[in-house]
DNA sequence: TGCACGATGAAC
DNA sequence: TTCATCGTGCAC
């Protein structure tokens, strides 16, 4: 792993704990960010940008910080944060939400988070400083023990996918699977 | 212009 | 293990 692999790889270790926060007609939604997976760039197998920069993955080829939201499996959006430099196509998908503040149903997984929050591809290449849609540090900064497992259901990428690249809360209750 | 498939989730 | 469901990307 050279130097910009490992910052992205530290980046979702540093968004764990985080809130990330939606405000839909004056109603705020806050989720503490539980489950994470990097996806590292072009040379990542497992990763949308390994085959190159098409319409869909153009987010993730732009400036880190903004929102790269797909579409999937004909019905569920998932949501990520671009991380490094322009040209770099590397994101981290948030998987999991704990509910902090007017979370109502499952917020476990990445399909399932984006339809919590209302989440779909308008959001895509959003700031996420914007003041309706973005990450924030919780009010008390806890320690967090880090648990560091494979990725999720990338097994055609071969060895990629056999890294650990997935990182959750430990012990936390909404970790969308084992 | 057509078609196989997917960074999911739920049911069986 | 199967299936719902459809935009995307690439083959033709």
């Amino acid at each position: 792993m050279n130097s910009q692999t490992r910052r992205t790889a530290t980046v979702a270790g540093e968004l764990l704990g985080k809130h990330l926060v939606r405000v839909r007609r004056g109603r705020r939604q806050v989720g503490r960010i539980v489950e994470v997976e990097a996806y590292l760039g072009a040379h990542d197998r497992a990763a949308h940008s390994a085959r190159g920069r098409t319409a869909r993955n153009e987010v993730m080829f732009g400036p880190p910080g903004h929102a790269y939201v797909y579409f999937i499996y004909g019905m569920y959006y998932c949501l990520n944060v671009v991380t490094e430099r322009a040209g770099r196509p590397a994101a981290v998908l948030l998987r999991a939400l704990e509910p902090v503040e007017n979370l109502s149903g499952k917020t476990s997984g990445p399909g399932l988070l984006c339809r919590a929050l209302k989440i779909d591809t308008r959001r895509n290449g959003y700031d996420l400083v914007r003041d309706d849609f973005f990450i924030a540090e919780p009010p008390s900064r806890e320690d967090i023990a880090l648990v560091k497992r494979p990725q999720v259901v990338v097994e055609y990428a071969g060895w990629w996918a056999r890294r650990h690249l997935r990182f959750y809360i430990a012990n936390n209750a909404y970790i969308s699977r084992k």
